[in-house]
RNA sequence: GGGCCAGUGGUCUAGUGGUUAUGACGUCGCGCUUACAACGCGGAGAUCGCCGGUUCAAUUCCGGCCUGGCCCA
């Protein structure tokens, strides 16, 4: 074996891996497919930590599934199409997209994402992601989005697409309609105005004792607290709640609108909270969510003060043209030198923004195109039922979800870097003319539709200008993946899918319209199982922003420390789980590394010269292993099945470390040394060393695939340990694992007294004899050889039953409660408490009739002539102390006692 | 405001209806032992977030609260 060096030899694996193609799904393969529905990572900007970790699980699961037989199905892929992307590129050249031509745009987003492709496809092979490169897709290419388009035609023959006049979110900046998942909150401070609002006949005098109501020289007025004052002239009516000590004064009567020439009507509402404000509220078409409620309660007439630019319509008269925040301030100031502002003060509000560009999101009301979703609320409950969610709890969060929709979901954008919508509406009747599924992809900005004029009328024929919202494409990436529409047999063989992996901040997103789709399209569920990443935060705990300057680039930390030491900290990041970046996981992963290279050195120095067949007898202790290494195959199979890295990772962990490393390399090196047992020996070491290379082989690609080209390949004839087969148990045998503890106990126990006593390891002990159990001599004496060299015991130690002539004395007398508790219930406490403050009595009983009876215990109602200690209700601490002999010490543990020559001063 | 998740030595974490709670990092002491000092052995270090309830027994189950995270309103 060579040198240690991780970084060179991920290198030199990631090249040949890539070279050897050997992570190709075959579609000419007669193995079980398992096929993973990859997130397409969007590409707006490189890979972060998060999604570092999230495709590391996925890759887990791609080379666990492909060692257990399975032909792995692991597209790399990226998402493109969409606002975010747009966003940047107009961030970057500082324009909008409407101030050049609309294909000169959407060239400028295809090299944008292209470029973080190409650093993405850089990152993920740094990474060791086995994902292949030969079922690559894109989700912005022609293939796909004819797909896209594809669907929706037939979702739309199915009747689930229909055309709406809704109000809708609407980004200003974006100039788009959003679905109410795009929206996101955030925490503002604003400023509450308080207006006046005069009376359009003189109001009962009564009411100026009331708050909220006041009079100057130009008549009696209401007060209303809004922050809203742009939309003044949208006002619609004024509300306050029924029970409101004004209400009754108030309902009915008719208020002017400031700035427009307006009057409205007060109503009494339930919905208004009459603690906000003045406890009157200005009613607009549309303000926010509630607004629209009310809209539809009293069927107000939808007029609208803002634009699709987010500038202030004609019925805003003189502010007219004028951008939100502008008409605000302006008539902010209107206001105020017309003496209608009473005040003004700052309001902390929650408001719904863009998700991605953060401006505020206002209602339009627009001619949007719908899915269906409210109707089959059911249908994707009952496909998420079909699936087995891991973790499971992560199920409960879709269910809320899809409980709380109340819309139908826009698909439609009026953005250019998407997959055009696929149609053309008449411009005389607005019939709709579909594009034939055979023509997709089409784009009806450029392309002709499929009859020449309007079937109908005959009308002119006008191209569909709209997009489709992203999660169009990305939410049928099971259909493309399986082939749907392309070839019906491999669509058969690959739906559903085997796998979705995802995190959880996108489940209502991508998880819920990919059901939703997948399964009007195809009446089954799109994939078998999911599994739900957790978040990852920054170092401290706290989110990862680009804006806190806490994002932590895994190229950065691999550079440092190596990829199998960055994957060291991804399988410690349980799933499902929020995990902050933890540096020391992966500085574990650099000393978990270095361990398992120099017990695979220790290992191939052993089994060089040839692969070990099995012997006909093998030795306990190396049973004791091959039982402990079974029951870890056993174990941890069962963790991989479900996705349970962090737990697996563990238990291979320590099986490396103490077990085989602190244990049992310890105990063989003297047999080794003096070439006893050695056939034995080399078997072990051989089928255990390599059964655990190849445990770890699915988190530490590039370490178990240098260990195994130099130490086992030769001798296994596998091209690459990721494609040899996943280990089984070899033997499991109970009896002999006993025994191996019992020795490798005893020996730990010994070299751990060398230790402390400041005894060099390899020294020789003088240690005369050992007195134990008689079925432990036994165990002792078959593994003599083990323990004489490994704690060079002279030859003439001798392993003795029985214990030896010491004077043993019970020191202490404890109650055991998991006995004592189901035997007496209330009375085991007083028991218990007994027992704690009769130390002396108890033990003396002990110490002259061997055992003390329950009876004797004062006061018990449950008081048997039974024996404490032979019920087990106690159990006697005793110590060993010298008897007689001079020149020798006893050191004792567990029921052993050796006896050793004293120390000669 | 609602749903879900988490809260365990200084830090991070495992786990459990049975009173003596796992491991890692750090720390302290001892030791270079023919794979490994990036190692080994040992020590110290925790009222298991807070308050109630169920139980003979709660860190564990239930309820409430507090703190953090994700998602939503």
């Amino acid at each position: 074996m060579t040198d240690y060096d991780q970084k060179a030899m991920e290198e030199k694996w990631q090249k040949q891996w890539q070279e050897l193609k050997i992570y190709h799904f075959d579609f000419n393969s007669t193995k079980k497919p398992y096929s993973i529905d990859v997130p397409p990572r969007y590409a707006s900007g490189p890979l972060h930590a998060g999604h570092a970790v999230h495709y590391t699980h996925i890759d887990f699961a791609a080379r666990y599934k492909r060692m257990q037989g399975y032909n792995v199905f692991f597209p790399l892929c990226f998402d493109v199409n969409g606002i975010p992307i747009e966003e940047r590129v107009e961030r970057q050249l500082n324009i909008t997209r409407k101030d050049i031509d609309r294909h000169k745009f959407t060239k400028l987003c295809s090299e944008f994402a292209e470029k973080n492709i190409a650093t993405m496809t850089h990152q993920f092979i740094r990474l060791g992601e086995s994902m292949d490169p030969s079922i690559f897709y894109q989700t912005d290419a022609k293939y796909y989005r004819r797909i896209t388009q594809i669907s929706f035609i037939e979702l739309f023959k199915k009747g689930h697409i229909y055309k709406g006049e809704f109000p809708v979110n609407w980004c200003p900046r974006c100039m788009t309609a959003m679905a109410d998942a795009e929206v996101v909150y955030s925490d503002r401070t604003t400023k509450l105005n308080t207006i006046k609002f005069y009376f359009t006949k003189s109001p009962d005098e009564h009411l100026l004792k009331f708050h909220g109501i006041g009079r100057d020289k130009q008549g009696t007025y209401i007060e209303i607290a809004t922050t809203r004052p742009e939309m003044l002239a949208a006002c619609q009516i004024v509300a306050v709640h029924p029970t409101d000590e004004r209400a009754a004064w108030l309902v009915g009567q008719t208020v002017k609108v400031p700035t427009v020439d307006k009057e409205v009507k007060i109503v009494e509402d339930d919905a208004v909270d009459p603690e906000f404000g003045t406890g009157l509220v200005m009613i607009c078409t549309v303000g926010d969510k509630e607004d629209l409620n009310w809209v539809f309660k009293y069927k107000l007439p939808l007029e609208m003060s803002i634009d699709e630019e987010g500038k202030m319509t004609a019925i805003t008269g003189k502010y007219k043209g004028l951008k939100i925040e502008d008409a605000r301030k302006a008539v902010i100031q209107d206001m105020t030198q017309s003496g209608l502002l009473l005040k003004q003060e700052p309001l902390a509000q929650n408001v719904g923004v863009c998700w991605r560009c953060k401006t505020p999101v206002e209602f339009i009301n627009a001619k949007q195109w719908f899915l269906k979703t409210i109707p089959f609320k059911q249908m994707v409950l009952d496909a998420s039922n079909a699936m087995a969610w891991h973790p499971l709890f992560m199920k409960i969060r879709l269910e809320d979800w899809v409980g709380s929709l109340e819309w139908d979901w826009v698909i439609s954008r009026q953005r250019y870097f998407a997959t055009p919508i696929p149609l053309w509406e008449c411009e005389k009747c607005e019939e709709v003319v579909l594009a034939r599924q055979e023509d997709c992809y089409i784009d009806p900005t450029i392309d002709k539709p499929p009859v020449p004029t309007c079937p109908k009328c005959g009308g002119h024929l006008k191209g569909c200008e709209d997009v489709f919202d992203t999660w169009m494409d990305s939410s049928i990436s099971p259909l493309y993946n399986t082939f749907w529409h392309r070839d019906e047999k491999r669509f058969k063989a690959l739906y559903p899918m085997s796998l979705r992996a995802q995190a959880h901040d996108i489940i209502r997103t991508w998880a819920f319209y990919t059901i939703l789709r997948c399964t009007l399209l195809t009446d089954e569920k799109p994939f078998e199982s999911i599994m739900m990443g957790g978040f990852i935060l920054s170092e401290d705990g706290t989110p990862m922003h680009a804006s806190l300057g806490n994002v932590i680039d895994p190229l950065q930390v691999i550079d440092e420390y190596g990829t199998d030491a960055f994957r060291c900290y991804a399988a410690s990041c349980a799933l499902g789980e929020d995990n902050p970046f933890r540096r020391k996981d992966v500085v574990r992963g650099t000393k978990l590394l270095r361990k398992l290279w120099n017990v695979q050195q220790f290992i191939g120095n052993i089994v060089k010269e040839g692969k070990p067949s099995k012997p006909k007898k093998i030795q306990d202790i190396d049973q004791w292993i091959l039982t402990k290494y079974s029951k870890l195959v056993k174990k941890c199979t069962q963790q991989m099945d479900v996705f349970d890295y962090s737990q697996a990772m563990k238990e291979i962990e320590y099986f490396l470390w103490h077990e085989l490393a602190d244990h049992y390399l310890e105990m063989i090196k003297g047999s080794l040394y003096s070439k006893e047992n050695v056939e034995s020996i080399r078997y072990t070491l051989y089928s255990v060393g390599l059964g655990i290379l190849k445990l770890f082989a699915p988190f530490f690609p590039h370490i178990t695939e240098e260990i195994f080209s130099t130490v086992y390949k030769g001798l296994e004839g596998d091209r690459s340990i990721h494609l040899s087969a996943w280990p089984q148990p070899i033997l499991i045998d109970e009896e002999k694992e006993q025994a191996g503890e019992s020795v490798k106990d005893y020996i730990a126990k010994v070299r751990a007294w060398k230790s402390e006593q400041g005894i060099a390891l390899n020294a020789p002990i003088p240690a005369l004899a050992t007195y134990a159990p008689s079925e432990i001599i036994t165990r002792l004496n078959t593994n003599g050889s083990i323990i004489f060299s490994t704690l060079r015991y002279p030859d003439d130690h001798r392993f003795i039953p029985g214990k030896p002539e010491i004077q043993e004395t019970i020191t202490a007398v404890e109650p055991v409660f998991a006995k004592l508790g189901p035997a007496f219930k209330t009375e085991s406490n007083t028991i218990a408490q007994w027992i704690k403050t009769h130390q002396e009595q108890l033990i003396t009983t002990l110490e002259k009739k061997g055992d003390m009876l329950l009876s004797e215990i004062p006061g018990l109602k449950a008081a048997k002539k039974e024996g404490l200690l032979k019920a087990g209700y106690i159990q006697v601490k005793r110590e060993a102390g010298l008897k007689g002999k001079k020149g020798s010490t006893i050191l004792s543990f567990d029921g052993f006692y050796v006896e050793l020559e004293r120390k000669k001063p």
